[in-house]
DNA sequence: AAGCATGGTTACATAAAGTAACTTTGTAAC
DNA sequence: GTTACAAAGTTACTTTATGTAACCATGCTT
């Protein structure tokens, strides 16, 4: 299937169909950070910054409904929790690179205008 | 720069900075929508399905004050206000198509897995 | 015994999004 | 000439999502 194939509303639904996942402000950050490596609640509170420990536990639940992340409890003392991507939440990956390039740029945008109007 | 040299939390900034533009269930259509072809308000709210009046509004003010829209009222009987993407919003247009792409192979999964269920 | 770290949950407050009715100008139908 | 409808919104009200802060049980460490 080719993206040229698609016409306007075949691609909105598809949109919606990623979005219904990925709602919410967080979850993007949670996949693209899971995707460097796995790691535990504490970490990922440390990594994502600004979320706090009720949004981080509840978009973690998210994930795992939709088989995009594994949620593993470690048997140390006390217990900790591993949380690692799924291969499916893996195909995530270019989704969340090419969102992270436009920000980037846009980053670089904002600047040079800031630059501008402020000489 | 290349993606690679991206450390975790750097990639994670710079999600945040897309997302701060593109916030919201509805911005992502919107801008696919317009890179297909500019359109009028009632058009998008024909073409984004679910949008209400009210938030496709506020969604099209965001865009705009962000120059990733433009908005040109014509001076028809009665007014009609176009709406088109800019330069800067159609290097959205990548990013649109992979979401669009992930949520067309999403749809197909979830579709297996519910036969896989039912039989 | 007090304090800290683990991975959370609970109650409460604010912000964002959804629903439905309404607005103004104008044109077409009855 | 008055009812009806389309344009592009706005307003008031409701529901959902997110944020803040305190709390919990367990098991170290000091």
């Amino acid at each position: 299937m080719c993206e040229a194939d698609l016409n306007c509303k075949e691609k909105i639904r598809a949109i919606h169909d990623t979005m219904d996942v990925l709602s919410g402000k967080w979850k993007v950050s949670i996949i693209a950070c899971l995707c460097f490596q796995g790691m535990r609640f504490s970490e990922l509170l440390r990594e994502v910054e600004g979320i706090s420990g009720r949004m981080l536990s509840r978009e973690l639940k998210d994930l795992e409904m939709n088989k995009l992340i594994e949620r593993t409890v470690v048997d140390t003392k006390p217990v900790s929790v591993f949380y690692k991507i799924t291969p499916y939440g893996a195909s995530l990956k270019e989704l969340t690179d090419v969102i992270a390039e436009w920000g980037i740029k846009h980053r670089a945008v904002i600047t040079e205008d800031f630059n501008k109007v402020s000489v």
